[in-house]
DNA sequence: TATTGTTATACTCTATAACTATA
DNA sequence: TATAGTTATAGAGTATAACAATA
């Protein structure tokens, strides 16, 4: 007499819920991490695309991190006031601004990044080297096919 | 004359990042999809748990799928009031509420399966049979590992 | 580019009621 | 009983972030 069964997917292997439930968990100690450095985590991906690319555009940078064009303009704002970045319009195209690293910006992005590195180690630590070395690469594949 | 060169990690390398933003994508791909049939991906996420358990109580449910104990309040007054779900006080503990599946729940629930099922599908044809069940099981253990 | 508003979600804190254990 | 501590649910407020529409 108990409930009946159905053929229903499982949720449990929801590779989708296992995903989104897991990333919400990490970004959780991602935000904790970096609230202590003052940093938003979409603010980080700004700061450590700009160290990648150097100084570019806008637009750019929000199709780099595939963050909205206009939601970026917010983090850009914080960290300006911060004095992380610059931003200065492109003599070429004045539409576009032109956004960069200010050494201020550069010397918290190092502290962000070591701390990062110790959330990822122990997040990914449940993974043995190999596993974890080929759920980077599926990772990246998912997330290339996703934004592609 | 380029940028100066760090030794950061970049963006893209992490696991942490590309994880996140990905889930992202796949929860937007959740919401279209289920909001054409009324459901948001938590309050699906309810019904398979309970299709999946049988009748239980909230603290459990919330639980399972890793939610608050104060948001499940407001998904399940939205499944109740479309008839979805049916909350009975527990006799022995007046404190709890037995959530349990309706007939119509039960029905909405599989249409909801047949729809994310074709999502999933979707989205992850770009990874291999063997790598996308390695992937799944990685993300199984991870999964775990977040939420123990 | 920038602004505004909406949506989805999680998190924190607090309130209420009901249970449990104990003096 | 009476009291104190705990638990299950509920509600309000805030934070992060995506998305849509518009200026």
């Amino acid at each position: 007499m108990g409930h009946a069964e159905y053929s229903n997917t499982p949720l449990s292997s929801r590779m989708g819920f296992l995903l989104v439930r897991s990333a919400l968990r990490v970004r959780q100690r991602y935000v904790n991490e970096l609230s202590t450095i003052g940093l938003l985590p979409n603010q980080h991906a700004i700061l450590s695309t700009l160290n990648e690319l150097g100084p570019c555009h806008q637009k750019e940078l929000a199709a780099r991190i595939d963050l909205d064009t206009g939601d970026i303009v917010a983090y850009l704002d914080g960290l300006a006031e911060a004095g992380y970045i610059e931003r200065n319009r492109d003599p070429a195209d004045r539409r576009r601004q032109i956004v960069s690293l200010t050494p201020s910006g550069t010397r918290i992005l190092a502290i962000a990044d070591l701390a990062l590195d110790e959330v990822e180690a122990e997040t990914f630590a449940c993974l043995a080297l190999p596993e974890r070395k080929a759920f980077g690469h599926n990772l990246n594949t998912l997330y290339e096919s996703l934004t592609s």
